[in-house]
DNA sequence: CGACAAAATGTAAGCGCTTACATTCTGGTA
DNA sequence: TACCAGAATGTAAGCGCTTACATTTTGTCG
């Protein structure tokens, strides 16, 4: 006699529960499931009502396991806490959706060391896919990617000579063309609140795409003029109040998002300082409030949004085995508004 | 002789791997996995040798499958993209992640009937417990969840006789507070820039709670003093620009939320208006901006966070089997700041 | 030193599904 | 009507793990 079932099942119907019920062999449920006009008609038929009937809902890990796939794709950003990546992870997520995947989010605090973890607990979920934001990270996560031969794809940033499958906007080049237009209207004396550079790419991108444009023209940025700072606007406000306790205060700040522009704003405003009379200010990204902002934002827009959902077309293409274009640059555009005009002097 | 293997493995080293490289059998490392002193200290050694030697990643799927528990939690919020849920999203992950667990999320778009979907689509995967936000949900998901003996939560919303548990604070008696503290400082006009409340039970008790508070003080609100909206700025900008136009136009305006809030202060500030000598204006989140908007932003501080966290801890407890509270009631704070005074005329 | 309980390990049966391969039906066609 | 390709099913072997139960090892004590 056969040894007794040495674990209780959950109770949920399965499969085979189907099956019996439909009358029908295990395999043309699943083949059903997967492909419901493989099936003849009345057979499908039996097989939906017992469906219906018997609240059959499929079980993911043992697909999984039988399939090799997981029907699932990770995404690790900096953090959920920004309406940026918030936007971003939406849109990949509602693209996944509709493609009968689902996401699994994990947040790197702006660490490689804890990306790196987060990415080995997303490949034992077995995921699909991955997708990351940025273009540096830990070597062992690279290596560990390629080696499982796992689809993945940074995003938020896009090199012209990448070697890795990217999506995005050239953070120097955006950076170029808003200080440039910074210059164009006659500004001089600049001050910079980056973020911090340490460990993301992009706010380092950023930086140095003003500094360049900034020497090319000539001109050198004290080093009291810059200042790195986490994306709070609470500590955005303490590094404008130091700019403007300088010597000769700059006539423009560059901010390294729009959360820490606000903050700049805010301070000024606070000092009693007009923006853009006495000082023009410019933000990153283009957050929904930001053209609402009093006075609205200059500042540059991030497609977040078509980040997302291209980033998802590209995994899923992966898994498909179809193929799609493994890098694309997208635009981030000037948007000139209320924060930025001619300087007093000029 | 055997018949062949039918499908290629995915070369990564499994279980059997490490244990055949380490000479001991499968149960060994799994049991070492599980509960590492539960095994020898000398084989203990060969194992994790050979399982760094491997590279080997525990296979999720097949684990869930023979455990029958995923180690995985679902959430289903609203949207990611507010500030507010984001932040209660990222502390339930955080406080998961430490009890190894991981994070499904999904959105809903405050619709019943897609937050039903969604959480179909987590069931099939398999997941342990799952968060919920708001207290009205499908009554299929319900009883899908009940059926399933799935162990889930209400947040951000808490009742004192509620039968589901819950964790959160009442958005109703919060409302009251805030309200009666506007009253309190003598206003008798009042605007209501309320959030959608069909479907969305937190903005429904919200509203509900202002009106109580005002019609127990003999003040009723006119119809063209209360606008619905959803929670987005411009659209605010919009509603706060309706009441400002009505003949006598209110000398306090109560937002949904911060976001709300920040329309309505714009749109007063770009009609020329002092908030708060001409009007004041008050939200609901405190969002990290509010203490810096300009002026600071009257507003209800809610515990994101720690509904996030003991939201984890509840469901973590109940896959656990251990016990822990059911209902949790969190304290929502008023936190009077820059953007409410006393009327001109009190 | 032998007996025995407790601890450590091994054995192998599934978990619920997919899918290669075998078998059985179809509906044309000659 | 007989034959056959192609479509529709069925059969059953795993996928990589956990865990009940059996077996062996260890440590303790009289």
């Amino acid at each position: 006699m056969r040894k007794r079932l040495h674990r209780e099942a959950t109770g949920a119907p399965t499969l085979q529960n189907v099956a019996a019920a439909a009358g029908v062999s295990t395999a043309t449920v699943s083949r059903y499931l997967a492909n419901p006009d493989q099936v003849r008609k009345e057979r499908r038929q039996r097989i939906e009502s017992a469906i219906t009937e018997l609240n059959y809902i499929p079980h993911g890990a043992a697909r999984a396991l039988a399939s090799q796939r997981s029907r699932t794709m990770g995404a690790i950003v900096p953090t959920l806490d920004s309406a940026i990546f918030a936007t971003g992870i939406q849109a990949f997520q509602e693209r996944l959706k509709d493609a009968g995947y689902t996401l699994l989010v994990a947040s790197s605090n702006y660490s490689h060391d804890e990306e790196r973890t987060e990415a080995e607990a997303l490949l034992t979920r077995g995921v699909d896919g991955i997708m990351l934001v940025g273009y540096d990270h830990h070597d062992q996560l690279y290596k560990r990617l390629r080696q499982k031969r796992l689809p993945y794809i940074n995003t938020w940033s896009f090199r012209r000579d990448s070697k890795e499958p990217c999506i995005g906007f050239d953070n120097f080049d955006a950076m170029v063309r808003l200080t440039t237009y910074l210059l164009d209207i006659g500004h001089h004396r600049f001050g910079i609140i980056a973020g911090v550079t340490e460990g993301n790419d992009r706010a380092a991108d950023r930086l140095r795409g003003i500094r360049k444009t900034l020497s090319d023209r000539g001109l050198s940025v004290p080093d009291g003029m810059v200042i790195e700072c986490p994306y709070e606007i609470g500590v955005s406000r303490q590094a404008m109040k130091r700019l403007l306790a300088q010597n000769e205060p700059p006539t423009a700040v560059i901010c390294g998002n729009d959360v820490l522009a606000y903050g700049a704003i805010l301070e000024c405003q606070a000092s009693g300082r007009i923006v853009p009379d006495d000082i023009s200010i410019a933000g990153f990204d283009d957050l929904p409030l930001s053209a609402h902002f009093h006075p609205p934002l200059t500042t540059m827009h991030v497609p977040s949004e078509e980040m997302g959902q291209r980033a998802a077309d590209y995994l899923l293409a992966c898994v498909n085995e179809e193929s799609g274009p493994t890098f694309t640059e997208l635009e981030a555009n000037l948007i000139v508004r209320g924060t930025s005009a001619p300087p007093r002097n000029a």
